[in-house]
DNA sequence: TCCTCTGTGCTG
DNA sequence: TCCCAGCACAGAGGAC
């Protein structure tokens, strides 16, 4: 046959199933079980067909029990680890993708893939047949030649023998030499002890071979090198053969045996269902072929843009294209083509933000896109924005708040099977980005608006049968400007101070360092654990108090440090110093100052899709955890100010939680307790205890007070005992008898458990959910831990729901009353504005008026004021 | 080299 | 068996 030869597809099953499972994270079908290497492996063979479509195929697979290889070496791959647990049931499926694909699998008893594949690609590529191997193990780069290539899966590369000796150092022939002498851990190969990546490489280039370099190993120069050689020369050897893929079994190379028919739809359609591989099930159906998304159309200049999207008057989906800034938008109707423009073109960036100007202020146009924020951010009426905004990120969060994340690529595979696009894809790496109109960019911009339209069908009907309608339209929706408003605004950093500060800190800490080597004896690393751990408690013998959960070493929590510094040990006290210090100054002193922009200000991104319980979360950087409790913390606050002539103001609600836990259970001790203004935990103490408000003790209020955060955590006798260092008998007695004062709240909390097992899911006063799928495991950690989730949720999520509310009303207010003012911060039950310095009376009770009045409860809201030149003297 | 996990500690 | 909800740091060790 004259022209082009034909070509065999070798696969390398497992190591094709494993970086399929690992690449793609926790997808799953209804019932819970795993389906992600099934979903990676079966794209990737969709991929490879679709691409390549070679004339031969076939998938080689290990088969269980002895093999000749272990046989003979016994202890080779004894220590590998078993498979992961979610992987097992997904192999059988993975082998009914294959026969469904009618792919010939390739195994033979007692023998290797590697093997299996080895024999077939020699005798193949000898009976003039071109060869490649689908792998991503990099160990099958000994077979390549002129006839072998290797295609690694991934990295997305093909392998010839010239590549291989530029990526991996030396030609394929020379492989089996590398590996022999570096070893590999997993595989339980020896190598040689020392001797790396790097060595090996460089000694095989230098003697030619292994051979030869084990017979000169005396002239090796580096002292290492040279003696491992010498003393594991027969480890060396032994590696070799069992890296060394073998190319003579007694196996036919059969080409009719490797054609392939074209996929059984119908057994196809099975395993989609099954899996729940929606977007390939619904590909079946149509046509049976793959079709990409289509690809944008880039508009190069500011008239086209306005040509193309000016037709748009009732829906706009809007996507932000970027890795880390946005360099361009692409924008469609709610279905037809997709239109992107590209910052880096001149006059571009002012056409997308003109358009939308006009329609964040046009009230008859809906604005859909995933994570809006970061479209209305791009226009400085963001802020301001009316009209309807549909966020596919938030929609997904009311409807499954505990999701890991809701980001598009995760809904896109969860809910679309369609493993989307990523900025690598588009032509982002490191240093690198696309050019303006590459292919590659405008294909990612046209998926990735296509994604949100398909994901709006399917969430906007769920939001509204799942009663979350109202939630998201009253709450997270217009809540989108004002967190917009408030990142852009930023605030104020006084990087001066925490200069001084940080030098402060640098000196106390040297000192302390100085004192801490010398009562250790040694220098180490004090910020590790695991080293401060062995100079305590091997070196020094300290008593081990405590071990840490997961890996069992020593515990050198502050906890600990404190108890053995009682216990009169004179190191741990000057370690919990020097942790507090190197703490603020790696986390806060040193670290805010980086991230300030040219006017001194910080911008922090709220995130409105994360926390399960509906608060916000604050990141890059966290703003939300800025010191306040140690004096030492405190200081920091000095650092967050107001410009001149203005002044920061904090309102914040008094006991929230505690108030809406009296409003929901109607306990009528604590509504009466709120309603005459005492001070709660006081109070608590004198209920519990059975003594007069005056006379409860420092101690009896302490222990009160944790017993009501215990209440809103969804206590348990072992959880209060450990926070209040009692025994068990007594937090549990201590329980009872609030329990006896406080009857409705008991109930509460049954009511609430009961509710919650029978449907599955807790509810805020506003109707927001949180999904509980383990309170009726058999599990007890499982189930526990939902039943505490249950109490703990409806209290923090309604409360969460209150400040968002009023956040809402307030913004509106200071847009028409006040623009000059801006709420620049918010910290769950606290709000931060900067004000101009006459405006702060009365921004002052606005706030205290909007927040206090946000919601009729059984007991009063109170919110707390304070004001001043820095965050420090604003917190009253 | 980069990335992920672990221990720790900061907030409400 | 470390009570709820988060984010970020440094160290350590493996990465598919």
């Amino acid at each position: 046959m004259a022209g082009k030869r034909q070509r065999l597809f070798l696969i390398d099953g497992f190591s094709n199933i494993f970086r399929a499972f690992y690449a793609i994270r926790n997808l799953s079908n209804s019932k819970g079980e795993p389906t992600n290497a099934v979903y990676g492996f079966v794209q990737m063979l969709r991929k490879l067909l679709r691409d390549d479509n070679p004339e031969l195929v076939g998938v080689a697979l290990d088969v269980s029990g002895e093999t000749v290889r272990s046989e003979r070496f016994e202890d080779y791959k004894a220590n590998r680890a078993p498979m992961p647990e979610d992987l097992v049931p997904q192999v059988p499926w993975i082998r009914k993708a294959i026969e469904a694909h009618n792919i010939p699998i390739l195994e033979e008893p007692r023998y290797e893939a590697d093997d299996v594949i080895g024999t077939l690609a020699k005798k193949a590529a000898a009976a003039g047949y071109e060869v490649v191997l689908v792998s991503s193990d990099k160990d099958l780069m000994q077979l390549v030649d002129k006839n072998i290539s290797l295609y690694h899966t991934g990295r997305d590369k093909l392998y010839d023998p010239k590549m291989v000796e530029e990526d991996f150092g030396v030609p394929p022939e020379r492989v089996v030499d590398v590996l022999a002498l570096k070893g590999d851990s997993v595989d339980n190969v020896p190598g040689v002890p020392g001797i790396g990546d790097k060595g090996a490489v460089q000694l095989i280039k230098e003697f030619g071979s292994l051979e030869e370099l084990l017979d000169r190993a005396d002239e090796v120069k580096r002292k290492s090198y040279r003696e491992g050689l010498q003393e594991h020369r027969d480890q060396a050897e032994l590696s070799h053969e069992l890296v060394t893929i073998h190319t003579d079994l007694p196996i036919e190379f059969e080409a009719e045996a490797l054609q392939h028919d074209p996929p059984d739809r119908e057994a196809l359609e099975e395993l989609y269902r099954e899996m729940e591989f929606l977007s390939l099930l619904e590909e079946l159906k149509s046509t049976g072929e793959t079709e990409p998304f289509p690809a944008a159309e880039e508009m190069t200049e500011a008239k086209e843009w306005e040509k193309a999207t000016g037709a748009l008057t009732e829906e706009v989906v809007a996507a932000v294209i970027g890795d880390k800034e946005a360099v361009g938008m692409a924008v469609g109707g709610p279905a037809g083509p997709v239109s992107c423009a590209d910052f880096r073109r001149p006059g571009m960036e002012k056409a997308v933000t003109d358009s939308l100007d006009r329609w964040l202020t046009d009230a008859e146009l809906e604005l859909v896109g995933h994570d809006l924020k970061e479209v209305l951010r791009l226009s400085a009426r963001g802020p301001a924005a009316r009209p309807c905004l549909f966020d596919t990120m938030l929609a997904s969060y009311l409807l499954r708040s505990a999701l890991r994340a809701h980001t598009l690529e995760e809904l896109a595979l969860d809910r679309l099977a369609h493993k989307a696009l990523d900025p690598t894809d588009a032509g982002w790496g490191k240093g690198v980005e696309p050019e303006p109109g590459q292919e590659s960019l405008l294909a990612y911009a046209g998926e990735r608006v296509e994604l949100v339209r398909r994901l709006e069908q399917r969430l906007r009907p769920e939001l509204e049968e799942s009663g979350l309608a109202e939630i998201y339209w009253q709450l997270e929706a217009p809540l989108l400007p004002v967190l917009v408003g408030m990142e852009e605004t930023g605030v104020l950093l006084d990087t001066g101070f925490l200069a001084e500060m940080s030098a402060e800190m640098g000196s106390e800490l040297v000192e302390l360092e100085k004192e801490i080597y010398e009562l250790a004896g040694e220098r180490f690393n004090i910020n590790s654990p695991r080293q401060l751990g062995e100079i305590m408690f091997e070196k020094l013998d300290y008593p081990v108090l405590k071990k840490t959960r997961k890996t069992k070493s020593y515990s050198t929590s502050a906890e600990t440090l404190q108890e053995l510094a009682l216990r009169g040990y004179p190191l741990p006290e000057q370690i919990l110093r020097y942790r507090e210090l190197a703490k603020l100054k790696s986390t806060y002193v040193d670290a805010l100052p980086a991230l300030v922009d040219e006017e001194g200000r910080l911008h922090t991104r709220f995130n409105q899709a994360v926390a399960a319980t509906g608060r916000l979360s604050s990141a890059n950087p966290n703003l939300q955890n800025i010191p306040v409790r140690t004096e030492t913390g405190q200081q920091i606050r000095k650092a967050f100010i107001a410009p001149a002539g203005r002044q920061l103001l904090v309102a914040d609600y008094n006991q929230i939680e505690l108030r809406v836990l009296a409003h929901i259970a109607e306990e009528p001790a604590l509504i009466e307790a709120f309603e005459a203004g005492e001070d709660i935990h006081r109070s608590t103490a004198a209920s519990v205890f059975g003594v007069a408000a005056e006379l409860v003790t420092a101690e009896q209020r302490r222990a009160a007070k944790a017993i009501n955060f215990g209440i809103i955590y969804g206590i348990s006798p072992f959880g209060l005992a450990n926070n209040l260092g009692i025994p068990q008998p007594d937090a549990k007695a201590f329980i009872d008898a609030y329990l006896e004062q406080y009857g409705e709240v008991g109930r509460y909390m049954e009511e609430t458990l009961d509710r919650a097992t029978e449907e599955g899911k807790v509810e805020t006063l506003y109707g927001r959910i949180r999904w509980l799928p383990d309170i009726k495991s058999k599990n007890y950690n499982l189930r526990e831990n939902s039943r505490r989730m249950a109490i703990n949720a409806r209290i923090q999520g309604t409360a969460a729901d209150l400040l968002k509310k009023a956040m809402i009303a307030i913004h509106q207010r200071l847009l028409d009353e006040h623009p000059e003012t801006h709420l620049i911060l918010t910290v769950h039950d606290e709000l931060v504005f900067e004000v101009p310095d006459s405006d702060v009376d009365v921004v002052s009770s606005l706030a205290k008026t909007e927040m206090e009045s946000v919601a009729e409860l059984r007991v009063p809201l109170v919110v707390d004021l304070g004001h001043g030149p820095t965050w420090y003297d604003a917190k009253t």
